[in-house]
DNA sequence: TGCTAATATGCAACCGGTTGCATATTTATT
DNA sequence: AATAAATATGCAACCGGTTGCATATTAGCA
């Protein structure tokens, strides 16, 4: 369980309300580690619930915008989660059950697809150049920087691989598949 | 929805029972999709439901092993599901929310899990230099073959990848945190 | 003034993956 | 012959992520 953690992270960065945390998933959070606004709502309700975290109404009215702080029990908890082992995710892509169907059954054309997963691998390698350029480079080198930093680093690694990858996969298909 | 897929893809690869199609996802078939026993019994039963598979018993009596073949209209729709285009998905692991944690409130003391991610990375990486041996080097080429190595040489890649960018996290960490 | 779009929050249902438990059969060990 | 371990199958509950829907407010515009 990780969004309640990756939402206080985000909320000790800068507090905010809802809508802004799923603004902040959405584009520059987003590259490693994603969330709908329905789920972000959800967990918030939770976290206060449990005392994690506080809320107050931006405008005297009950309705409408809120912004969300992280409380002591919400710190120490984050500390304690933080702190634990687990063990690494493995890679997961549906694509690759794709490819071996295509390789049983095929051959299924899944060059279209491989060119577009090149054009969104390319995309992100953009994104993630903006952001680095803008918030990492040309910046007082703190451990906080620096360890962010890291991070982009290892989505920029992951793309920069899939987009290798993906071409030599291509190179396989052309090889066998006529191009017609 | 992949694991009814993946699940006919090795099924086309070699019929087998529920108990096999586990173990085969807890070794060789691990390294991109991953499925419980209690999953795959599940799936099994929907899948033989919808006419996708069909099962035997090994011996007479009902209880007992029971082995599975895909029919044609499993093959149908596997066709169709491997078709059809997907976005791929996002790098997405937990330890990149502890990295970020530390940053804000840290320093948490992440060097030993480091450490333990290198390990599981090289340990894989050993993994799948055995299978790459046994499976695909001095082999015939064909092209079912060379798609399956390409998929394993993403594995490779990634793992190779993520042991790369541990070592340089480390060493930003050790940068700044007293290693007393 | 009325219309549309963007802002902002939230409920409810579903679905797949995880966890815990139950159980029957076969094989190996003492 | 009795026991333990490995083989083999499956149910039920839960939990987090996804999808679809519902709404209320504010801002821009014709």
């Amino acid at each position: 369980m990780s969004l309640p953690h990756a939402l206080m992270v985000s909320l000790i960065e800068r507090p905010c309300s809802g809508y802004d945390l799923a603004r902040r998933f959405e584009t520059t959070i987003g590259y490693f580690w994603r969330a709908s606004h329905q789920q972000i709502y959800r967990e918030l309700g939770r976290m206060e619930t449990a005392g994690w975290i506080c809320s107050t109404a931006d405008d005297q009215s009950n309705t409408g915008r809120r912004t969300y702080q992280v409380q002591s029990d919400g710190l120490a908890e984050l500390k304690r989660w933080a702190s634990q082992g687990e063990d690494p995710v493995i890679l997961r892509d549906p694509f690759f059950v794709r490819l071996r169907a295509d390789a049983m059954v095929g051959p299924l054309g899944l060059q279209d697809e491989l060119r577009h997963r090149m054009a969104h691998h390319q995309l992100k390698l953009d994104t993630y150049a903006v952001i680095e350029q803008h918030d990492f480079l040309n910046r007082p080198q703190t451990r906080a920087i620096q360890i962010q930093h890291q991070i982009l680093k290892a989505g920029i690694l992951y793309e920069r691989n899939m987009l290798a990858w993906s071409q030599q996969m291509l190179d396989v298909l052309d090889q066998f598949d006529d191009p017609t």
